[in-house]
DNA sequence: TCCGCTCCTGAAAACGTTTACTTTGGAAAC
DNA sequence: GTTTCCAAAGTAAACGTTTTCAGGAGCGGA
């Protein structure tokens, strides 16, 4: 591939001046200019971008890593992070952790290594994120956070979301909910559990440890979460699941079951999804304002990477409780 | 940051010395080899992958430009080339051109500027890709083909699923079948009408322009093609909807209708989906074996990318109709 | 004692840019 | 005609690695 030193010499020139026209310099003059734009035509020079970082000392990449790249909310996350770099010309290095604690600490010193500019991260584990922190690298912390670190965040009102949601179920006169839960080692988890717990405590519910079931934060964790609620006798009378694939899950598991929904069951899902309003009946859900958390997110991390000293910021952002058809009264007895 | 400057001098060697630390190169002795390593921890030092990519003139990374991050069927894409990458060290620069030809074109131009090992695109425009395979960079195309470019790709056979789903209608009873159809200025377009009609014309049947009607590729697209078919008079008695948003949004359309399905219309999505199953009724869909056709492209790219001289090769997958509850014969009258 | 060999370490070049500083040449001012 | 000044273009250093080549220490054998 050719570079600067071979338009220089084939236009005659030396490679300040071609970088300096490829920079718009206007020092430069036309006769020398016009030379150097056709012999870059010519040639099909490219300036190189690993020299201009390795020079720069500096690159336009931000990091974002994810847990799931197959979960439409993380999708949705990774649309709004591309969107804001697309405007501050940048580009997106991402990487899919897979709520592997060892995928996640390598890729966060893969973006350490890179230099990236900043990194938008949903922590898996408690400590991967410290190493990029204390190198200075502006990190902001998106979907969850983890105690002790001192970084931005945005994150959504978890214990607000699931609050709303066992409350509505309590209000159409459930007494035992089941709790299709994720793993409380991750801040969502934790908190999401907390405001079925807190619910339950405001209506003077007794908690009953066995309507909790926790699975991983896929389809399959949901259908077997779900799968042991449906075993227990009696069975609860409604279910929240605590994200979206795991609410698909949980529908599976009462659909082969053969139980009708609401009338043998009522259902919450977390996270509303298009096609949630398109199953017979339409899911009742908590909405998170996803895109919105990427786009702050993103303009979080613009911000303190213009900005190391401003204050360290945590938003968080409310959800909203999309009542359709998927619950109900319970049935008698 | 330390640089391997700063390791050096403070270990009291020479940086060829840490370099060689740092590459496992067993002629280092031990006295030094301890200090080195010691000053390395205590600095917190990390080499520059800036700095590395820069001597090496390469970088380990690849480029995926997708045109629509938040479709399950890429996103399944990107996990399949994710995984590849992984396995190989390297990491994804993941560019999302939004279908959007300017936004393909700036992807691509910096996917040349940096220097990536190799690129898997999805290629919205005819000649985004060009410049790339002139400079020799590995690309392998995925999901769609451009004509005239010589470079590698992996695809569906969609001509054979779109028959296949057509002649399953054809074979019910049905006339009247409406094609939900996407632009055929890009391949996947272009070949599933082509299956559809030639479908008709092996059963005799005529082709009627007015139950062909296009959209983007996205739900609103669908949403909106859907609806100009449910206006014709007679409504066509079934839909084929080629890809998975716009199934989704054929089915919003036909919901608003109050239309049952199949009793009054029946309906075939393109990309099966694991939700579709949830439906009432389950879609019947065509389904790609999409995360096997983004490992067959990334395993394809490093292969091209070993051994440039290897024979350009296109791999054709091969979809499966899904039989379920939304395609019956149509109703009398 | 000296040569030659091995083994470890150091010096320096190279990768492709950008940019501070220097040189050149021509025109204006006297 | 000489000096001065300015614009335009060139020179070279720097960014942080890796790697080639060279140097030197240690040691065994003659």
């Amino acid at each position: 591939m050719a570079s600067i030193k071979d338009v220089a010499s084939k236009a005659g020139v030396s490679v300040a001046t071609v970088s300096r026209v490829l920079n718009n310099n206007p020092r430069v003059k036309s006769p020398a200019r016009a030379r150097i734009l056709a012999t870059i035509d010519q040639l099909g020079y490219q300036p190189s971008g690993i020299a201009r970082n390795m020079r720069s000392q500096s690159v336009r990449v931000i990091g974002l890593v994810i847990s799931d790249i197959q979960n439409p909310f993380f999708t949705t996350l990774v649309r709004a992070v591309e969107d804001v770099a697309y405007e501050n010309q940048y580009t997106v290095l991402l990487c899919n952790s897979d709520e592997d604690l060892q995928k996640e600490q390598l890729y966060i010193d893969v973006l350490s290594r890179e230099r990236v500019a900043g990194a938008i991260i949903v922590p898996t584990g408690k400590d991967a994120c410290t190493p990029l922190v204390n190198a200075r690298v502006p990190v902001v912390m998106v979907d969850r956070t983890v105690p002790d670190l001192v970084a931005d965040a945005v994150v959504l009102d978890n214990v607000a979301g699931a609050f709303a949601a066992t409350k509505h179920l309590i209000e159409l006169g459930h007494r035992r909910i089941g709790l299709v839960g994720a793993p409380t080692s991750v801040s969502v988890g934790r908190e999401r559990q907390r405001g079925y717990e807190k619910a339950l405590r405001a209506s003077k519910l007794k908690l009953d440890p066995r309507l909790i079931c926790i699975g991983n934060f896929k389809e399959q964790g949901g259908y077997q979460a779900a799968r042991a609620l449906l075993e227990l006798d009696p069975r609860p009378t409604a279910i929240l699941a605590v994200n979206n694939l795991m609410t698909l899950g949980a529908c599976q598991a009462i659909s082969e079951k053969r139980l009708r929904i609401p009338k043998d069951i009522s259902v919450i899902g977390f996270d509303d999804m298009p096609w949630f309003a398109l199953l017979t009946p339409p899911l009742t859900a908590v909405r998170q304002p996803t895109y919105e958390i990427g786009i702050q997110a993103a303009r979080l991390l613009f911000a303190r990477m213009q900005d190391a000293a401003r204050p360290v910021e945590t938003r968080v952002l409310k959800p909203e409780l999309i009542v359709r058809g998927s619950t109900a009264a319970p049935a008698r007895g």
